[in-house]
DNA sequence: TGTATTTCTGAATAAAATTCTGACAACACG
DNA sequence: CGTGTTGTCAGAATTTTATTCAGAAATACA
């Protein structure tokens, strides 16, 4: 049930960590492999689930998201943090990131808005009318220096 | 200076963020339009910086990475949150997120190591070799529900 | 209304993805 | 040892895609 990766597949990942789109042919070249068995390995990585997917990173400010926030969220005194909260925070698009943590507060979530007011809209007319929230703990984000998954590679 | 993405625009970001490796050929299907026009869109939000790069999405427990958890830095009394703190955290591929916050602290970095212990001897050996670093206040994350950005689609 | 600019279509070409076959190596096991 | 199994790979063939380009349509704007 263990996933091994050897050090072809960490290239790999690496690679496509850094660039999702670069093509097969360029990957190989630079493997100095054929195309076709990096396409092997890299179809094996996504049926096993060790890539979760391609996304593309959108400037935020470029399409109204110029707040980010974090948020931590305690439930009510006698609920357990329940999965149905969870649920209802992860269904809000500008909630990007929902964490359950460990401590006193319940959740930590990520949430990106065009601004403070609409960030003060979102939890008014979102964040409170979720039941079993008690409080929120707010912290703004000034400016953000790193922002990227990053593969560390293990010794070989 | 201020870019403009018209609804085509966000369709082609809503489809790219979800998959960062649909073919163009496909993406000009589904918007009904020709290979050579959704290219030239593609391109030029590329240029615009309106897309920033695209990322794969690893399994983070594939790779070793088990262990979530957002730290808050404090820096040492009498010393403002220098830039070099800043870069000295992105240095360290473990550290994946760097954000200068408003309030008392002053960065809050989100980290992925193998394990707990991994992550006291990352802080040990790394984090309290920077300078000025005065306290850390560390959430060990249990169970993440959603961590995908998500494009909010202004209504049109 | 005329003109400049942008955006599009459709076709041609170059490049890439994908499939397939068979070679080769590592390995387990009788 | 020999044999079958498994996994990985290279190389060629085929399908599909990316890319380029010329010109048409749409748009903005004076």
């Amino acid at each position: 049930m263990d996933v091994v990766l050897d050090n072809t597949d960490l290239q790999i990942l690496d690679r496509m960590q850094a660039n999702a789109r670069i093509s097969n042919a360029d990957l190989a070249r630079e493997l100095n492999m054929a195309p076709s068995a990096v396409l092997e390995r890299v179809k094996k990585l996504e049926q096993k689930k060790v890539i979760q997917g391609y996304t593309t990173q959108i400037n935020p400010a470029t399409i109204q998201q110029k707040l980010l926030a974090f948020i931590f969220i305690r439930s009510s005194e006698g609920f357990t943090c329940s999965s149905n909260t969870a649920q209802a925070l992860a269904a809000i698009p500008e909630v990007q990131e929902v964490h359950h943590i460990a401590g006193e507060d319940c959740y930590l979530i990520k949430v990106r808005t065009a601004d403070s007011s609409s960030l003060m809209t979102l939890m008014r007319n979102q964040l409170q009318k979720i039941p079993n929230i008690a409080s929120t703990k707010t912290t703004i984000v000034l400016e953000t220096v790193k922002e990227q998954q990053q593969l560390v590679i293990p010794k070989i």
